[in-house]
DNA sequence: ATCCGGTGTTACCGATCGGTAACGTTCCGG
DNA sequence: CCGGAACGTTACCGATCGGTAACACCGGAT
């Protein structure tokens, strides 16, 4: 593993500014999202928090547990930018589609190579009665809810199919990243989704993938 | 590990129907599809193909051969359907996209909560020099660009745009088989495709998620 | 001065993993 | 009948994994 023989250079300060913990989490962050959950060992992730695996096990019984802990805050993180964008556009369903998906964009030119930390760690915990799986499965269900309701509420005449279509675009532009240009994938994803809510109220106005 | 005390019930026959190397593969094929590859140690698929670790060590050099063979085979086989319906639908690029989609809709059915295993696959190979990391990147590269050429002999304006739209429509669609209503999620997908294809010449005919 | 909670360090455990050696068996073609 | 390739069986190896025990250390509150 030669990953792991980089010290972490700057923090070499007597007191830490992040507590152990907040160290062990962001530390895994990187690892899980860079070589996937199974394929970190505890002990070279309280290495990279500058920390020992002693200490990792004070706060986290079990690898399972600090597993379930990241992808807390993963959801977490991923459902309070939700709120932030419904409580920027309040009601105006289209707008927040519109800027999800342009949050999402954005993202996307982040995560080099490696897709979505969500969708890996989907793919990586087959167990339906892991606990990280489960917020995982309840997240996704969550957020699909929000999208119909905003969908139904953005005038779609058909709620149901157009999340399923804006929820299919989403992922699917996430799933993309492993192997194609980042930069062209956000650009479409916007183009296509600003197109979808674009001609929500007023049917009949769109020819896909051609307008503008 | 409780899944591999199964035993295959029904060859007990003296001649096994078929050689070693065709059961290790489908042995492997179904728990990589379960468990994950990481998930699924060689011991494991060697019983399940009923035989042992030494025979799949003759036909595999090591697991990860193994892995690049049965990735091999995945593409080789997702591929020969391509050819199948393009042969079907010989200079009809709309429907060869059409059919496409549809195919991949009866899949989904299939896979019973777990994901797409090429998607999967590539959420468990992270290092990109991995022999079947890399035909997973080929593979994908060489469909995107035969969906691109197929949008833009279809006829749609933006060729680019509406291989991106398919591509995500079909790779979201996948991705969502994880953890929602299976049928719903084929007969949408279905839908989507056929009117982004109904609509690829006249333009301006179609509101998403409205029509029929 | 004392105590104590959080931390670092080292060593260790059992289990499992990928992979190999050595030998016995079976079967099939010459 | 014989020889050899393919397969089965057992045992084993070193490495790594998740997880724990025991002890030393340090800082801050009382």
């Amino acid at each position: 593993m030669y990953w792991g023989t980089g010290w972490r250079v700057p923090d070499v300060t007597p007191t830490r500014p992040e507590s152990p913990r907040e160290r062990i989490l962001a530390a895994a962050d990187d690892l899980f999202r860079r070589h996937g959950i199974r394929g970190v060992g505890v002990e070279a992730i309280a290495a990279d928090a500058g920390t020992n695996k002693m200490t990792l096990y004070r706060h986290f019984a079990s690898k399972d547990e600090l597993i379930t802990a990241w992808v807390r805050g993963l959801v977490a993180q991923k459902e309070a930018a939700w709120d932030v964008i419904v409580a920027k556009h309040p009601d105006d369903p289209g707008a927040q589609l519109v800027q999800w998906s342009r949050r999402n964009a954005k993202q996307l030119a982040q995560m080099e190579g490696r897709g979505s930390a969500i969708q890996n760690a989907l793919a990586e915990l087959p167990e339906t009665d892991h606990p990280a799986r489960r917020l995982l499965d309840e997240h996704r269900r969550r957020e699909h809810r929000r999208i119909t309701e905003l969908c139904r509420e953005a005038g779609f005449p058909e709620p149901e199919l157009a999340a399923d279509e804006f929820y299919f675009l989403l992922e699917g532009a996430k799933s993309c990243t492993q192997c194609m240009g980042l930069r062209r994938i956000g650009e479409h994803l916007i183009r296509l989704v600003d197109s979808m809510v674009g001609s929500a109220g007023k049917r009949g106005t769109r020819a896909p993938a051609a307008r503008r």
